[in-house]
DNA sequence: CGGCCGATTATCT
DNA sequence: GATAATCGGCCGG
């Protein structure tokens, strides 16, 4: 499967967070493959948006959310958690999409090094910093480019997720987020068994 | 299975 | 000095 292109994330962060369910996101670890099917996302979009670490504006954190479309914003949290996020939309706006969870699919004994003790267990890869744990992603990814051919992270395009399959739920986590942000739809999966049933 | 809570530290005010 | 787009262990049902 093709390597998604600029173009694709080139857009708003609720279109493109819909249309990652289902593609391939690919590790490449000392010349292994690891790669899994993305199966819950969710989009934060401009300075508006309340949930959206941009909402402060630019500073050295975000600053890559600021930058061109189909990087990787990679950032540390509660003293202890990576997760990866896509940058969507123009340079100078900042949006970007959480990868929440993926349904693995190659690789998966690598992936299961990378989460000692943890390894197919139940729930062990729902989870944006169980997936960058899994696939070894850090802090030193913050800012790559994930539509270089030669890289070691990238997307693949996928199936098609039929809009009516897609689950849109409010954000997970953003607790002192003011209303409507809290509340908004802007969390999008395909769920577990539906998955398992029809795209596993 | 669901709810509660402590861990742990880069980043920002 | 406070906070955090989470996780995993422990507990009760």
């Amino acid at each position: 499967m093709p390597i998604l292109p600029r173009e694709f994330y080139s857009r708003s962060a609720l279109e493109v967070a819909k249309d990652l369910l289902g593609c391939n996101l690919v590790r490449i670890q000392t010349g292994i493959r690891m790669a899994g099917i993305i199966c819950e996302v969710e989009a934060y979009q401009g300075e508006e948006d309340l949930g959206c670490h941009a909402h402060v504006g630019r500073t050295r954190r975000n600053e890559v959310m600021f930058g061109p479309p189909g990087h990787a914003y990679v950032y540390f949290t509660y003293g202890m958690h990576w997760m990866l996020n896509i940058v969507t939309e123009r340079e100078g706006f900042a949006a970007a999409v959480l990868i929440r969870s993926i349904h693995p699919s190659e690789g998966i004994k690598l992936m299961a090094e990378n989460r000692p003790f943890h390894a197919f267990k139940k729930d062990w890869l729902n989870g944006p910093a169980k997936i960058c744990q899994a696939i070894g992603l850090d802090g030193s990814f913050n800012g790559l480019d994930l539509c270089d051919p030669n890289g070691q992270v990238f997307i693949e395009s996928g199936k098609k997720i039929i809009l009516q399959d897609i689950v849109a739920t409010p954000r997970i986590g953003l607790n002192t987020v003011p209303e409507p942000w809290r509340s908004i739809p802007w969390r999008f999966e395909i769920p577990g068994n539906h998955f398992q049933e029809n795209y596993g």
